[in-house]
DNA sequence: AATTCACTCAACCGCAAAGCA
DNA sequence: ATGCTTTGCGGTTGAGTGAAT
């Protein structure tokens, strides 16, 4: 499923990513920030390009990111978007929130294009009710506000205090501009839930992003991101598990060479 | 049991747009 | 206005996997 392992002729390493070049990444975008994708890689103590270490935050490690089991209701959403935009993933990928545009443009390939050939004339029919939607382009934001509202206040499985807890948040991640929510990557909250039954490494990870960043981020780290950090104790990222759940921030440990004790 | 084949999807590549000096 | 750097996007690739033979 996945290329093998090899370096390019600058010794860059291409190919599968690794377990510890996850954390390395996780940990050092949780606790920085992508500034700078070109940069990342060097600081983060990782043998990638810039390009591929942003792939593999916002296809598979990025806070809130959704893996498969797609809905009806999605892949119906995806179905109209199509019709109306065509192969642009992103546009589409914005309307789905936690779904990556390369993962929706996979499932598109591979499920969605063949039913929507079976079925020509619904799929006409779903190009023109979403011709007739006066809102065709509402905000991601709302679409992310709506997601963490229900997400919070909806799930029964969610104890009281975590709900109270997440509905803060939220409040707070309200405050800032629409364009500073969805343009700032930096304040994402992240939340690694555990590895399935079979202990492999899936680094599942859901969170409710758009925090204000100083909620996230001790001292300027656009000016000074290599600070040791002596203020451990200051940085309290709140975990969600995927299903509603919190864990503690005190749940692990960074070190300075970028390593993460989850 | 061995082989073939189709499917899946993570990751790569090239290009265009955006940002900046 | 220009050129360089960085980011984002969409198309494509190719190894892993499971079903079929």
């Amino acid at each position: 499923m996945v290329r093998t392992p090899c370096c390019d002729k600058s010794g860059l390493k291409k190919g599968t990513w690794t377990p510890e070049e996850d954390r390395k990444l996780i940990a050092y975008v949780t606790r920085y920030g992508c500034w700078n994708w070109r940069q990342l890689p060097r600081f983060a103590g990782l043998q990638r390009c810039g390009k591929s270490c942003r792939l593999r935050w916002m296809n598979y490690l990025r806070p809130n990111i959704k893996r498969g089991n797609y809905t009806k209701e999605e892949e119906e959403t995806i179905i109209k978007l199509h019709a109306s935009l065509g192969n642009r993933w992103s546009m589409i990928a914005s309307r789905l929130p936690g779904r990556s545009d390369n993962e929706i443009k996979n499932h598109w390939h591979t499920h969605l294009k063949k039913r929507t050939k079976m079925k020509p004339k619904q799929y006409l029919q779903l190009d023109k009710e979403l011709s007739s939607e006066s809102s065709q382009c509402e905000t991601f934001t709302n679409n992310r506000e709506s997601e963490a509202e229900s997400s919070t206040a909806a799930d029964p499985n969610i104890d009281h205090d975590h709900q109270v807890l997440s509905h803060q948040i939220l409040e707070a991640s309200q405050s800032s501009s629409p364009e500073e929510t969805t343009s700032n990557m930096n304040n994402e909250c992240l939340s690694l839930s555990p590895s399935n039954s079979n202990n492999d490494y899936v680094p599942t990870l859901t969170a409710i992003d758009c925090l204000p960043s100083e909620d996230i981020f001790i001292g300027d780290f656009w000016t000074e991101p290599f600070v040791q950090d002596d203020t451990y104790n200051e940085y309290h990222p709140t975990y969600f598990l995927e299903g509603g759940g919190l864990i503690l921030p005190n749940a692990y440990f960074f070190y300075d060479d970028g390593a993460i004790d989850l």
